[in-house]
DNA sequence: TGAATAGTGTCTATAAGACAATATCGG
DNA sequence: CCGATATTGTCTTATAGACACTATTCA
């Protein structure tokens, strides 16, 4: 059997959730979107593999790269018996688009653009699952602020949330319960002026790994949402 | 490459949070205790070859049994490039201990004793990582009822949390959030004595899948615990 | 000054945790 | 009745969310 490593890499730009795709210019799925992805070398560990995918796909150091899933269906990739590792990286928004890239059909792509399907291979449930890894996570870790740069205000961070769940926040209570969550942001001393209005404080990513209480997003209707029983 | 199916299996016997090990019979760590597994098929999926070793190893149907990670370091397996996905399963405890176990020196251990280190290949690991994992979806899934029989007591349920969390959970309380937490648990109608005592009534499983808002273990001292970034 | 954004204070509804009180069994 | 466990109720405190208010900038 052959193990490819595939990634989901989300950032945001332009207010909206975006996420890095390839298109492919050779059979299976030729002309159509996929994830970044290759085979993991003989003497390479899974992640990384992940890690050095990364790299040439976006010239990028990993900042945030986590195991997403193993996807292994037979059949699921046409030329034969392919089990890949999934990986979720989120990024902030890169200066160049894609950096470095060797890929030559890179290209963010907004997420609601693609939401809908049409990827290659099984990479429209494996782009779903890391988007729902990623809106589960904010609300347990401290992880929005790998979206962002080094340094940021909590209106940048608030939009991050804002963007991913897709609902409103209040700006004032955000305020408050993140800069009172112990270790999950630091003050760096300086302020920035990013649009009109009072200039907002800096700060960096604090200590923290996991945030208690967590932050949550507004309870999603009915409790039956949400099942991640056997795949 | 080679691809395996390794178990992360547990219950509560005893009041003991345990798990199933094999002790291996030949080489390589012969005689050490390891997580039962075994390769995938050719043509089987990756969930389908998990729940077939969980019914080869306990004769049980998969009631959970969810992916867990993947392992594939290369040198952890000194006979050559062996990629593990490894899966978590909850169990009730079983009436007889491993019911149709093809594997001659299957047996149930305590969590505590086996905690310390000493399992095969790199099953320790895959161990914490699966104990976490159960740790903490006990907090936001009503997955907890995965240890329990068909029908339970609100005591045993938490019962439950107190094993797996190591903590001790005052019952009037627990007793309102859970039977008050839409679709985590329902009435039979029927009641049951389990010591002495008033009856306690018979709840099964509700049809909730995320607890809204979730059940919280205390919080864990420092807020640096818990990292699981890139491993 | 006015518009705009940042940040603080206050109030209220809700939930969590402590713990009293009541219910129902076996002996 | 007594001891034990189940279940309900009550009180206190903490937190979430709504929203008034103040602060600081640019135009």
């Amino acid at each position: 059997m052959t193990i490819t490593v595939d990634l989901v890499l989300l950032t945001i730009r332009g207010g909206q959730l975006q996420v890095l795709l390839i298109r492919r210019g050779i059979p299976p799925f030729e002309g159509a979107w996929a994830l970044p992805g290759g085979f993991v070398l003989d003497d390479e560990d899974l992640d990384d593999a992940a890690a050095r995918e990364l790299r040439e796909e976006t010239g990028l150091e990993p900042r945030h790269l986590e195991q997403l899933a193993t996807y292994g269906t037979p059949g699921r990739d046409p030329r034969g018996r392919v089990v890949t590792v999934a990986y979720l990286a989120l990024l902030p928004d890169l200066p160049s688009p894609v950096a470095g890239s060797d890929a030559a059909g890179a290209a963010w792509r907004p997420y609601d653009d693609v939401a809908a399907g049409g990827l290659a291979f099984d990479h429209d449930r494996i782009l779903r699952d890391g988007i729902e890894r990623a809106r589960s996570k904010l609300e347990y870790t401290p992880l929005a602020a790998a979206f962002c740069p080094p340094e940021f205000t909590i209106a940048e961070l608030r939009g991050v949330y804002e963007t991913v769940w897709r609902t409103r926040i209040d700006a004032r209570n955000f305020h408050r319960k993140v800069t009172g969550a112990d270790g999950f942001v630091e003050a760096t001393g300086g302020t920035a002026i990013r649009d009109r209005g009072r200039p907002a404080a800096l700060f960096r990513r604090g200590p923290a790994t996991l945030l208690h209480p967590p932050l949550m997003r507004p309870a999603v209707g009915n409790p039956l949402a949400g099942a991640d029983d056997i795949r």
